[in-house]
DNA sequence: AACTATTTATAAGA
DNA sequence: TTCTTATAAATAGTT
C-alpha cells in the first residue's frame, strides 16, 4: 500500500528500515485500539525493537496494563497447560528481590490461597506442605537446627541424669525404708504455671529462634 | 477501506461485531508478522474476545512465545519502575498452585540467589530472614506449634515432676543416710548414645514434625 | 465465505 | 525528520 508493493522479508537498509518500523508502527498501534473499541475486546501489542527498545500499547474495556493483559493469558494458557504465570516469570533469570520480604510478599497471598481451598486439608497434608517448606527453608533453617539440637541435647542428658540420679535415689529409699521414713511434704516450685516452657531460662534462648512462632 | 467510512465506536449490532472482529483480527495479525520481519523486530499481540477467549500472536527473530515477550516485557519495565515481574504475576487473583511444592519449586531459585548474594550475611540477617519466612509460613506453621508445645508442655511436666521427686528423695535419703547408705551402683542406660534425643519414643513422633529436619 | 467499492495505510519522493 | 501522493492493502457492506 505504497509506491510500489514491497516483499515481506527483512527490510536491509538501516535508515529504511527505522522509518518503516516508525510508520507501521503506528498503523499496527492504530490497529488495535480500533478493533478494541469496534469489537469490544481487549489488545495488548508489544515490541522490542532490533535494539531492544520496548514499545507497547493496550485497548479495551476489561483492562488497564499490559501486565493485566499479560495474567489473563497466562490464565487462558493455564487451561489445558501446565504453566502458570508464576513459573514464566520465575524462568526469567532478572527478577530479583532485594529483601526476602520484597519475596514474601508476593508469595504470602498464594499460601493463603492454598489453604483456603477446601480438599484434604488434612494432618497429612499438613505434615507434607511443612516438609516441602522446610526444603525451601534449608539454607536459613541449617543454623537455627544447629542451636536447637545443642539445646535438645542438653535438655535430654539433663533429663536422663536426673532419671538415672532419680533411681539410684528411689534404691536409696527402698533401702532407707526399712530402717524409717519420713514425708517432708511438697516444697516443689512450679516454673512454668501456665504449662509452657520458660525459654529465657536456658542457655540459648529460643525467644530469638522463632521457629514456634505464632 | 471499505465502501463507508466508519466511525471508531462499539458496533452495536452482535453479528457485524463479530465479523469485524474476525476480519480486522485477522488484519492485525497479518501486520504484526510483517513489521517482524520487515523490521527485524519482536511483536506479541494478544487479543481477549468478549467472552474471554484468547487470539494471539507472536513473531521475530528474538521470540518464539508471547511468555518469552512478557518476560522481556517485565525487564523493560522493571528498569526505572519499582514492579517486579513477580510482583505482576501474582497481583493477578487466578494465579495458583495445585501443591505447594509448584510454589516453592518456583520460589527456591530465587531465595538460594539471595543467599548467593555476599552482602551482610550475618546471624542477624539469618534471624530476620527467619522470621520473615516464618510470617509466610503462619498458618502452616500454627498447627504444628500446637504439637509442639503440647510436647514441650509434657516435656517439661515430665522434667518439673522429676526434680520434684528428685528433691523430696534427696530430702530422704539425707534422712536415710543418717541410719545407713547403700551405694548400687550405676545401672542406668543410655537411651540416647549419640547425644540426641529420641523423638520415636514420644507420644507426638518429632519425626512427624519436620522442623528439625537438616 | 466471496465480492468489490471504498477507505486506509504506507513506500517513495520531496 | 515530516509532508505529500501514488499505490497497495484492508475491509464494510453486499451477495
Amino acid at each position: 500500500m505504497g509506491r510500489r508493493k514491497v516483499e515481506i522479508k527483512r527490510i536491509h537498509d538501516k535508515s529504511s528500515r527505522v522509518v518503516t518500523f516508525s510508520k507501521r508502527r503506528a498503523g499496527l498501534f492504530k490497529k488495535a485500539r480500533h478493533i478494541s473499541v469496534l469489537c469490544d475486546v481487549d489488545v495488548a501489542v508489544i515490541v522490542f525493537s532490533d535494539r531492544g527498545k520496548l514499545y507497547e500499547v493496550c485497548s479495551g474495556r476489561r483492562t488497564n496494563s499490559v501486565g493485566l493483559m499479560f495474567s489473563r493469558y497466562q490464565n487462558s494458557c493455564l487451561e489445558g497447560e501446565e504453566k502458570t504465570s508464576l513459573e514464566v516469570e520465575l524462568d526469567n533469570p532478572s527478577t530479583k528481590f532485594r529483601t526476602c520480604k520484597e519475596l514474601l510478599e508476593m508469595i504470602i497471598p498464594h499460601i493463603d490461597r492454598i489453604d483456603e481451598e477446601p480438599n484434604e486439608v488434612s494432618l497429612t497434608y499438613m505434615i507434607e506442605l511443612e516438609e516441602e517448606l522446610n526444603d525451601a527453608l534449608l539454607h536459613t533453617r541449617s543454623r537455627k537446627t544447629q542451636l536447637m539440637t545443642e539445646r535438645m541435647s542438653t535438655f535430654h542428658e539433663q533429663e536422663r541424669k536426673l532419671i538415672e540420679e532419680n533411681e539410684k535415689l528411689e534404691q536409696e529409699v527402698g533401702v532407707a525404708k526399712k530402717n524409717g521414713y519420713v514425708d517432708y511434704g511438697d516444697e516443689g516450685v512450679d516454673d512454668f504455671p501456665n504449662g509452657h516452657y520458660n525459654y529465657e531460662t536456658n542457655p540459648y534462648p529460643l525467644s530469638s529462634l522463632p521457629l514456634f512462632k505464632e
